[in-house]
DNA sequence: CACGCACCATACGATACCGTATGGTCATGT
DNA sequence: ACATGACCATACGGTATCGTATGGTGCGTG
């Protein structure tokens, strides 16, 4: 009772996780551009007079996404990374089918559009460089644990996370007459 | 008295390759967000006086620039992929090598603007599909003449020119120790 | 030399966005 | 009942952009 939100409000009523929530949504949707303070409140169905009351300004939005984006990838990293031995070959290719299945239809935009923002901004570059070193870091130790070099598992992993995102930039349809079989063969090559 | 720009005695006169190339080097800059009139105008030191003269809209300086890049595009991918027979693996060491070189400073940056416009803009996705589709036929093609079989070769090129492009969208610094070794043992995974 | 045209500047209205200021609404405690 | 504070709407000023309308400038040609 002490800070829960009566459901039957007709108003909205939101938090600023329900604001950071909605921007993710349209980061995936529009990219960096559609972090934008009025046509966010017209997705919450409110004006920014709500905006300007759960965040100081634009930027304070803008940083609490980097962070909530970069704490779950981390935590999703962790996660999917821990192996039961014997089962790396297995987890390594989930790694790699994790962003090509359905289930993240809204994680891979949301992970090119970071990317692509971070090109420009600092503070994502920051944040993109840690979920990286993060990512190649868990997937490294993958590889070493099925007997590769150091160097190598390295090599894999890098190999393996760019591919990953680069093929998502692609499109391959008028080339490929057998995408899944493709890709079978590239997994593949990457993680044995 | 003051009445223009005097001083060196030649006022700009531009006409739309000008401007088609002002608008390819802020699309490296700032991306497809880059890509407005009067900005471009700064940059050029003129107004969109100039600009609505040469140009019947923005939308027609968006498609002549997406024209421009995609015949560049194909004229270079069809250069870089002709090799004399025994020169397929230079070649294809030169292909992955090219978004990595220093002349390539603003290409890679336009590569990367068009592929994420091309996210949401069904115009540059039909570009970046034709550029996808004769640069891997043009790679497979090369991979072909080294005895591989259809498949493997177009898997490789996919392979090929998806770890190009995500790589470039990667921040490794913190991760890897040596850059170029790194690179090396990727390169030889992929075309060996 | 005068005229026309290619080329550009300037001014304008319209839209979208950021951030501030201020008033309104509703639940809750006293 | 009244006051309080959390939460939101509305109105405003300022900036940036698109596109149009219109005036100005320099060069070639008759």
């Amino acid at each position: 009772m002490d800070s829960g939100i009566k459901k039957t409000g007709h108003p909205p009523r939101l938090d600023r996780g329900t604001w950071i929530k909605g921007a993710l949504s349209a980061l995936a949707e529009e990219g960096p551009a559609g972090l934008r303070v009025e046509m966010l409140a017209k997705r919450l169905h409110v004006t920014k007079g709500s905006f300007y009351w759960h965040f100081k300004d634009r930027r304070d939005l803008v940083d609490a996404v980097l962070d909530e984006w970069k704490d779950g990838r981390i935590d999703d990293i962790r996660k999917q990374t821990t192996a039961r031995p014997g089962e790396e070959p297995a987890t390594l290719r989930h790694t790699i089918e994790v962003y090509s299945a359905g289930r993240n239809r809204k994680g891979l935009p949301i992970e090119l559009a970071v990317r692509e923002w971070a090109r420009r901004d600092a503070r994502a570059a920051a944040v993109v460089e840690e979920v990286d070193a993060e990512r190649l870091a868990c997937a490294a130790r993958l590889f070493q644990r099925l007997g590769l070099s150091r160097d190598e598992a390295q090599a894999r992993s890098v190999l393996l996370y760019a591919y990953v995102f680069g093929f998502s930039l692609m499109r391959c349809d008028r080339f490929l007459p057998n995408v899944a079989a493709t890709k079978d063969w590239i997994a593949h090559k990457i993680s044995g």
